[in-house]
DNA sequence: ATTGACTGTTACGTAAAAGTCAAATATTCT
DNA sequence: AGAATATTTGACTTTTACGTAACAGTCAAT
């Protein structure tokens, strides 16, 4: 079966448009633990789907940090009641952090919009004279 | 009439979160242009709204180089034919970026969505046996 | 005239997230 | 086995976006 398949650090590297130097990067911060054979790093499925994750997350915008509290919270919830608060409160920080990043995409998603308009405007004036 | 009113520095800083030192960087780096009176910086209207639009881009993410690029895009769209089309793919480009954002930020929130799920269950499961 | 709040400039410092380079190993191909 | 290629670790460098310190000028109020 083609499930025991494993990835090069370069393969992954190559699909996703990062450097060696990134993927190390992450396991030392802790966000990957690929396997080894030997020193070998060897990445599954798993590791891929996790490092697509981190890569939105940088994307977003968020700090390795930042990527790490998300990561730890879609693994298991905590047993411990406060731990358990936290986190819920931590969720709600993220979500309204994210919802306001949205409305400024938005936003400059529709300025972008009107300066489109203004260059075609004035293409179309250029155009006439041409 | 209030028309000519002036923000100080400090009025801005207090306002918008952010630092004097901010400001002057800003104005160092040829996104804002307040006026002077000797060497004090005087925030008319218009400055504070290009300020708006700045920490917009900011908490987006986008660096002060494309912060300053898309300020540009606002001014006037330039009378070159080859400057207005160049103008008209970064537009483009910088929309795709922000859709692409927009996307990775949904799905995020829907992850949180799911984690935040997972909390209310294991609280469920703790109040119970409390 | 002095105090205190605000402002200015200049210059150095810093944290995050890699990039770059070197030297040593490991793996793959023939 | 031996050459060619890929990978690892470690150290040093870079860039961005300010922070921070040091020191001075401005202005209103006491």
């Amino acid at each position: 079966m083609a499930v025991n398949k494993y990835y090069t650090i370069t393969e992954l590297t190559r699909e996703f448009g990062v450097s060696t130097r990134t993927l190390r990067f992450y396991e030392d911060e802790g966000l990957i633990h690929p396997e080894r054979r030997g020193r070998t790093r060897l990445f599954r499925s798993a590791d891929r789907r996790l490092l697509q994750e981190i890569l939105r997350g940088r994307r977003i915008g968020f700090t390795i940090a930042e990527i790490r509290e998300i990561i730890n919270v879609y693994k298991e919830p905590p047993g411990e009641l406060g731990q358990l608060k936290l986190m819920m409160n931590r969720i709600d920080e993220k979500r309204s952090e994210l919802r306001q990043k949205r409305k400024d995409i938005e936003e400059t998603l529709e300025e972008l919009d009107n300066a489109e308009e203004a260059c075609l405007t004035r293409l179309a004036e250029i155009g006439v004279s041409t």
